[in-house]
DNA sequence: ACCGATCTTGAGAGCGTTCTCAAGACTTGT
DNA sequence: ACAAGTCTTGAGAACGCTCTCAAGATCGGT
């Protein structure tokens, strides 16, 4: 049986090194005013001990936490998940935030929370509570939510909130929605097509109108009409088939379309299926998210890559570094790429 | 302004309620030996006071971290990550943990260690320093290290190993894949399959053994041959393309491939479409993952869906109620299931 | 009623860190 | 060489909680 080793304090370090626990501190921290000699001879001990400050006492002691939480949304992760549906928002927030916080000394924690029941501030608050977290980043729906800002406000806790149009507290981020939307449209254009429908998200959703706005602003530069060209869904497969259906009904000149999901992109090319449409010689398809599944469709699909990872890193940044330019309010636009894949082509000849 | 509200503390709820900050204390941990009518006035003063104890000083004063710590590969992470390949061990884990952490009062942090460097134990013991968790949870590769479980083992941290064979403390998960490889091979015996090949992971993994265990098994029991079905790769998509093309040239007369990952299987579905052969008229395919990716492949393919999360689930509540049964060096095994769809189907008929 | 055992409650120390503040060691300017 | 700063270092309190231990309240048996 080992001996079970006793954990390494900054008491063991100070002595060790023959100084007070406050020089150690300071050492640890890159605090000022110590002498280069002494430092190295304190960094010796550290090193050679190999003391890591405890996260729990040093918030105890009235500094950070070191803990940056994330917050999301308990009913649509879980859904997602139980239907093997590719938590993206999920993984690439905690992967952009593991990788980014550890970069600074900072942990990332993710919390789910019901956005919709009414003790969204109760189970928010109990969080807090208990992780007393250095920052928080929101993402949508919760971004938008008043409640919540305001609760974070009320203690004081810096907060990033992605994707939200709503003015107030907290730096926000968007991922150039407009821009990304206007982007693809006006690939499309360029490929010649003429009738470019959309599958919006629903208005709730701020980044739904920015998608909106967007697709609209390239139309109209083109001289396209959008009339009877919007349909709205809610982001998942069955909301899609009902949209792109009602959409290829109602336009028989129909050459493309962009959903605001990968799961209503899907559906898309599932009514393309059950049409007998071929995507993408009779119909192009560009879709949003950019999520693993989209790369294995038959066609793979053109798809706007959502920068989440970089987002997010970029939220944590300013919470935790208050970066220059962190002012509340601020608005930082990280922008979307579009991966092109085999779902767009020229529109067809209408000979 | 709104004024910043002042974190509620034992002590707020002890003057609140008249009592000592120990009774208060005694409440919030369902401590025994509180008179009920006691019990209730605290209670009424936590619940009108919004009050949740601070992890941090919950941790400091000696008790529990309320801390789980799961362990995952940085470099496979990261390149499925920056690749857009799905983390699915990532988020299934995650998410099995928030939910499980969740209902005990725990909480799931994800580490993410370099195991090839020497400095894994440093790394490691870092993490462990800082956090202090309660316990951790080891996938593989690092489920099947000796320095890591031998880190764990000196600090007295209890642990859990998935997937791994080697004996050892902790106690040990396994996703039932002999019983997986086993049941997926004799289905594909009873739709006439002859010649049934295996893509294994590779040889340092135990759960590659087990596979290749249960799919000999299988074979063996329906009298058929396992020589030259065997190929090895390493988990991802390249690896499958070669080891696919080499079983279908040494092979002619294969009719059904199992591989032991969805990108393996993926790049077996290429195979089989470069070569002209239909899946599943031509040739079966079962992979294992069950990952989002393969519900969209065309044609959608049966998998064996490994219960990651139920798996982490069971892991963190022996882990945290150390559940009757939670014997160092014990093993669990959660079962896996078949998930059939199209890329299975009777043998060809050869005639 | 009385004695010992058991319940219930509270007081005080301690967990590992950083903060504040004060004391001593150097500088610098004259 | 002396006063007035500036650096460097350390002592002690504080953070919010749980632990240990002791004191007072309550109970059961005779």
């Amino acid at each position: 049986m080992a001996r079970v080793r006793k954990t390494v304090t900054i008491r063991d370090v100070a002595e060790d090194a023959g100084v007070s626990l406050q020089t150690v501190s300071r050492v640890v921290n890159g605090g000022p005013n110590v002498r280069p000699q002494l430092r190295d001879k304190v960094q010796a001990a550290i090193d050679r001990l190999g003391y890591v400050p405890s996260l729990a006492a040093q918030r105890m002691s009235g500094s950070r936490s070191y803990i940056i939480l994330a917050i999301n949304d308990r009913e649509r992760t879980l859904a997602d998940w139980r239907e093997r549906r590719g938590t993206d928002w999920v993984d690439q927030m905690l992967l952009g935030g593991i990788l980014t916080c550890s970069k600074h000394g900072y942990r990332m924690m993710v919390e789910l929370v019901d956005t919709h029941s009414d003790h969204v501030e109760r189970e928010l608050g109990a969080a807090l509570s208990a992780l007393q977290p250095d920052g928080v980043i929101l993402t949508p729906p919760h971004s938008e939510n008043r409640l919540i800002t305001a609760l974070l406000a009320e203690r004081a806790i810096p907060f990033a909130r992605i994707g939200s149009d709503a003015p107030g507290a907290g730096i926000r981020l968007t991922m150039g929605d407009a821009g990304a939307a206007h982007l693809a449209t006006t690939r499309l254009v360029q490929l010649g097509h003429k009738r470019i429908a959309m599958i919006a998200g629903p208005s709730q959703y701020s980044l739904s109108g920015w998608r909106i706005a967007g697709w609209r602003r390239a139309l109209a530069e083109a001289g396209l009409p959008d009339e009877g060209l919007l349909e709205v869904g809610d982001f998942g497969f069955d909301s899609g088939i009902r949209a792109a259906r009602t959409l290829l009904e109602r336009n028989p000149d129909l050459t493309a379309i962009i959903a605001s999901s990968d799961q209503m992109a899907l559906a898309a090319l599932e009514v393309a299926r059950e049409r007998g449409l071929d995507v993408p010689r009779d119909l192009s398809l560009v879709s949003f998210d950019n999520t693993p599944i989209v790369r294995f469709t038959q066609p793979p699909l053109t798809a706007v890559d959502q920068p989440i990872a970089e987002t997010v890193a970029r939220a944590i940044e300013h919470l935790i570094a208050r970066a220059p330019g962190a002012e509340d309010g601020e608005v930082i636009e990280v922008a979307a790429a579009l991966v092109e894949r085999s779902s767009t082509a020229p529109a067809p000849d209408r000979g």
